[in-house]
DNA sequence: TGCTGTGGCTAACACCGTTAGCTACTGTGG
DNA sequence: CCACAGTAGCTAACGGTGTTAGCCACAGCA
C-alpha cells in the first residue's frame, strides 16, 4: 500500500517544453515530434531547447514519466472498484481504453529500452502494481500485463488480421487469467 | 493444411542485398543498418542500392518474408510434434528461443506498421495458423499470440523488473492458456 | 560596479534516406 | 557488324535529423 509517487517538478520553460512536446504527440505522432519543431512551438531555436534537457530522450523520459503517473492512476482506480465482471476484466478495460485513447503515447511509453534510471524511484512498481492486485500473484501478474500490452500493441501496429473480433480475444485473454473457483 | 509459401525468387545482386542486411541486423542491430552502411557491405554505393529495391523498407520487407517463413516453419514443427508438456507449452517455448535467437530480426518482424500488402499472399496467416493449431480456437489463438509477442519484446525491452523469474511467468502463462478438463 | 550564471541566438557538423543525372557495359535485332 | 536499349554502377546534391560550438544579452548578487 505505497503512496503515489511524485515528479519532480519542473522550472517554467521546461515545463512548457514537455507540455508542447505532448501536444504534438499527441496530435501528430512521434515522426512529427522533432526537435525543430518542437523549439518552435515554444517559441525558440532548436539549439535553446538543449539548455533545458540535455537529450531528446530526456523530453520524452518525462513525458514518459507523466504517461505512467496518469495511466497508473486509472489503473488502480479500476482494480480498486471492479465491477460486476471482476478485476481482471475492469483492469484490461481501463488499460485497453487508456492506450486507444492516446496511441502514440503509449507507444513512446512501452516501446524500446526503458530508461528506467532516469524516471523517479518506485514509478515503475506503483504503475504496475494493480497487475498484481488484480491477480494476486506476481507471474500471472506479469503474464496478465504481457497480454495487455500484446494485445494493446498488435492492435496499433494492425497486425491482426482485418476483420478481426478483437471483442473476443480480449475475452478470450481475460478468462484465461480469471482464476475458475 | 495449405502448404508452405514460396517467397518469390530474387537475382542475385538483391539476394546479396537482403543476405547483407540480415547479417548486419543480426550482428549490431537495427541503428547500423544504414543504407549507406548496407551498400559499403556489398560493395557498391549507397544509391546503387535503388536500382534493387525502391526503398529501404522494402530491403526490411524482404527480410521480414524470410523470417515468417523460416520461423513459421520452428511454429509448425512444434505443434506438429508437442512433447510432454502439450502444444501450447510447446509453442510458446519454440517461439520464444526463435525470438531470443535474433532479437533485431525479431523487432523488425514485429514491430510498426505491418508491411502486409507487399508480402507473399498467404505467408500471414500460415505462420500464424500454429496458434490455431495449439488452441483450437481462433479467439484464444490470437489471445495467446499476444501473451508470447507481450512476453518477448518485453523481456527484450528490459521492461520487466531486474530479477524477474521469467520462467515462472512464461509457466503461469501457459496455464493459463491450457484448457483444463 | 563588476562578475557570474542563465537562456537565448547563429552557424555548423555528421549522419540519414533519397533523387538527379551521367556513364559504362551487356545483350539483342536488323 | 553495328546500333540501340536496358541494366547497374557512379558522383553530387537535397532536405531532413539530433546535436555541438561559440557568442551575446540580461538578471541577480557581492
Amino acid at each position: 500500500m505505497t503512496a503515489t509517487p511524485e515528479l519532480t517538478a519542473r522550472s517554467g520553460r521546461a515545463a512548457d517544453i514537455v507540455a508542447a512536446a505532448r501536444i504534438i504527440l499527441e496530435k501528430e505522432g512521434a515522426d512529427a515530434l522533432t526537435m525543430r519543431r518542437l523549439a518552435a512551438d515554444v517559441g525558440i531555436q532548436a539549439p535553446s531547447l538543449y539548455k533545458h534537457f540535455p537529450t531528446k530522450r530526456a523530453v520524452e523520459t518525462a513525458i514518459i514519466a507523466e504517461v505512467l503517473l496518469e495511466v497508473g492512476e486509472i489503473l488502480h482506480a479500476a482494480v480498486a472498484a471492479p465491477g460486476r465482471a471482476g478485476p481482471v476484466r475492469s483492469l484490461l478495460d481501463a488499460y485497453h481504453d487508456a492506450a486507444k485513447a492516446n496511441p502514440a503515447m503509449y507507444r513512446l511509453a512501452t516501446s524500446g529500452r526503458f530508461p528506467r534510471e532516469d524516471l523517479p524511484p518506485g514509478l515503475e512498481d506503483w504503475a504496475g502494481r494493480p497487475f498484481f492486485i488484480a491477480t494476486g500473484e506476481p507471474w500471472k501478474a506479469q503474464a496478465l500485463f504481457s497480454f495487455a500490452h500484446g494485445m494493446v500493441i498488435l492492435e496499433l501496429d494492425e497486425r491482426f488480421p482485418p476483420g478481426s473480433d478483437l471483442g473476443r480475444t480480449w475475452k478470450a485473454g481475460a478468462a484465461a487469467f480469471t482464476s475458475r473457483s
